[in-house]
DNA sequence: ATTATTTACTTAGCCTGCTAACTAATGCTA
DNA sequence: TAGCATTAGTTAGCAGGCTAAGTAAATAAT
């Protein structure tokens, strides 16, 4: 079985390609498994991390846990805050950060969303053990690593 | 070591969005690396998958190995057009497609890609076993199975 | 043979990542 | 204390996925 993928085929760089169908497959999923509640995935992506957070979290902390930029969590936010799901409060010792709160509307979506993902996540995940899991997980973080490192070295930032 | 990235975590679509970062950074780091070509990540990304396929292949073919769709793909093969690298070609036993073929200028930019790329690969999965990428290889196989059916089951084609 | 369905491709436009460039607040340094 | 560098957030606009809807050619069905 470990051989119906040769190695030399995932050094040729098409693990990264298969990496982002997945990822892309798997959103979609759970995006249209919460339909009901009208989120996007970048919305209800927020709505996880942030629930994950210490209360009152800055857009900075959410980006961070998100691994995105600013600029991309900014326009979600915004987004977030005309839904009326969370608030966004100047942190007043210190006036550039602002603080993130679910309002009452965003802790009763976020039951509904907890509810909903949790049938697609055990589907998503079937027939995986936890030993791959893990697996995958550090082999994601060494990757990670490695290509922090190679932009690095490439970008001029040495 | 294989509990620092406890099991529940990546059961909480944390991995998902993992997959999607490294796919972007190591996406990134192969820019960077092949920037004097002049070329963008869905470009030469294209321009290696082409190269793999059979002589002639059509933009469906590219299309499914690279595991997106004709508009995403019709965008790059426009651009790559425009910098003569690669012909497009109506198929005379079927009008409907297009046959590509790399203009000599495509073969020659191909020859420095692959240059290009033989370093970073090496430097992206610097510290992962055989087994480990084997073993992420087989992981997101099974991922994409699974995702794909979840879609088809909340997409309503049963 | 005519009509209906499927297929390859295109166009238009959305979603969400990104960088560059800006403001305002903070913190460091001379 | 004045001035400079850093940091949080924003805006503007690009890149590359996507779906929806349209055209033209090929195939299936009646």
């Amino acid at each position: 079985m470990s051989s119906t993928i040769p190695f030399h085929e995932t050094l040729d760089l098409t693990l990264c390609g298969n990496m982002g169908r997945v990822h892309r497959l798997c959103r979609e999923a759970v995006t249209l498994a919460v339909e009901p509640l009208g989120l996007t995935q970048s919305r209800w992506t927020a709505m996880i991390h942030l629930h994950h957070l210490p209360l009152g979290a800055t857009q900075q902390a959410l980006a961070t846990s998100l691994g995105i930029e600013m600029p991309s969590l900014t326009r979600t936010i915004k987004q977030l805050e005309q839904q009326n799901l969370v608030i966004r409060q100047v942190d007043e010792h210190d006036k550039r950060s602002k603080k993130l709160y679910f309002t009452d509307e965003g802790i009763k979506l976020l039951e509904h969303l907890k509810e909903l993902t949790s049938d697609i996540k055990q589907r998503l995940y079937a027939d995986l053990s936890t030993e791959q899991l893990d697996g995958m997980a550090h082999s994601l973080v060494q990757m990670e690593e490695n290509a922090r490192r190679c932009i690095a070295s490439l970008s001029g930032d040495k």
